[in-house]
DNA sequence: TCCGTTTGTCACTGTATGGTGACATAAATC
DNA sequence: GATTTATGTCACCATACAGTGACAAACGGA
């Protein structure tokens, strides 16, 4: 286990002291069990385990588990930037309803891949600590900022009330991702194969096509 | 706390010894604990503080947490009958819109003015012990032969996958009222008084007008 | 009345957690 | 080279948890 050619092996392995690989290595343990795991049994003493090193350095580095969730928090600043295409996917979004769809299919897909995503979600519904609620107001302005961006000057229709609309499109998706990752179902509907999540994809089209004509 | 005239005094404060009476206690217990806090430090010590007992009486009663929660599940057995009306709110259900939509607005609404149900959902998308598979299936199940029962010969349309689309219906409702129970607020919306439930309520009639005419 | 069973309580083990103070050792500064 | 600081480790505390064996008291039947 504290080979010199592990990966997470820390000084007692005979690696020169370094404050900030330390401090990247605790984060790089925090994020993976998180993601892993979930916020259960995620704690100073897992981290520490995992990282390889001792807890104390967590209190000292990040201020206890508070400081390194925060961390995370800003490690998770530029998800959607990262994963989701600037221009919305591909040219040729001509209406609003074009927009949203390919916005949902994408997000849909970048947070199907995303297992830390995933979890953190799961945990912004669990509970309300100032953890979690600073975890996802990250996430959420950045998410806002980019569709702002994004949508450019085009407007939605008049008549309809597009936030509680997308609110509603945005919950769905991640239900139904939060859910085939727990139950490989959901409502009597097979979530595991690509042709399943294919066919939830269509009938996401559908949805927004019934508003957004 | 153990005066003869508290309500979960067992008969340590000389009430008379009934295996009935303290099972029952212990169930309510656990139902009250769960409802209140969540599936995060739910455990056979809180139930037991909690039921006013020792916790040995929940391994010899119950088998353990496992049985104390295979028992709440059949209590739930029958959450959807218990308030969901048998004719699907009120007459005039003509199409398939009407009722796919006068039964996520019930079901809402329901979902909204019950604590533990909201609970044990989250409880199912953040992990999937045998535990709270037992749990969810049994609410599923009740569920789907309720749906069948008020849907009588009605039929969806043809030409889009009416499985599909509940499902994300389903979510979509579950998931709004969820996140609105933690953090008063979605994707931008805010989800605490009438109002903007009613918003909600609102949005969520489009969507189903949109794929079921 | 006596005796066996049921119901309830207590004490204990082992394990895990979060958190802290004391210490050793490497690195940097003088 | 000597001293100070940064980095890392260890031992320990109080607390909580799940689970179990032993015991006390009430109950019920003979």
């Amino acid at each position: 286990m504290n080979d010199v050619t592990e990966d997470a092996a820390g000084p007692a392995a005979g690696l020169p002291r370094d404050r900030n690989a330390t401090a990247a290595r605790i984060l790089k343990a925090a994020s993976e069990l998180l993601a892993e795991n979930g916020f259960q049994n995620f704690g100073v003493n897992a981290v520490a385990r995992r990282a390889g090193c001792d807890k104390q350095l967590i209190y000292r580095y990040f201020g206890g588990m508070d400081g390194l969730v925060d961390a995370i928090g800003v490690q998770l600043a530029g998800w959607v930037e990262e994963r989701m295409p600037e221009n919305g996917g591909s040219g040729f979004l001509l209406t609003y309803g074009d927009l949203v769809e390919r916005l949902l299919l994408l997000f849909m897909e970048a947070l199907r891949d995303d297992p830390l995503m995933k979890k953190i979600i799961v945990w912004e519904i669990s509970e309300n600590s100032p953890q979690v609620r600073r975890l996802s107001e990250a996430r959420s302005k950045s998410l806002a900022l980019w569709i702002d961006r994004v949508r450019g000057r085009m407007q939605p229709p008049k008549g309809v009330d597009p936030f509680a609309l997308n609110a509603l499109l945005i919950g769905a998706v991640q239900h139904i991702v939060l859910a085939g990752e727990a139950a490989k179902r959901f409502a009597g509907v097979e979530l595991e194969s690509a042709k399943d999540w294919d066919r939830i994809a269509q009938a996401v089209k559908r949805l927004v096509r019934g508003v957004y004509p």
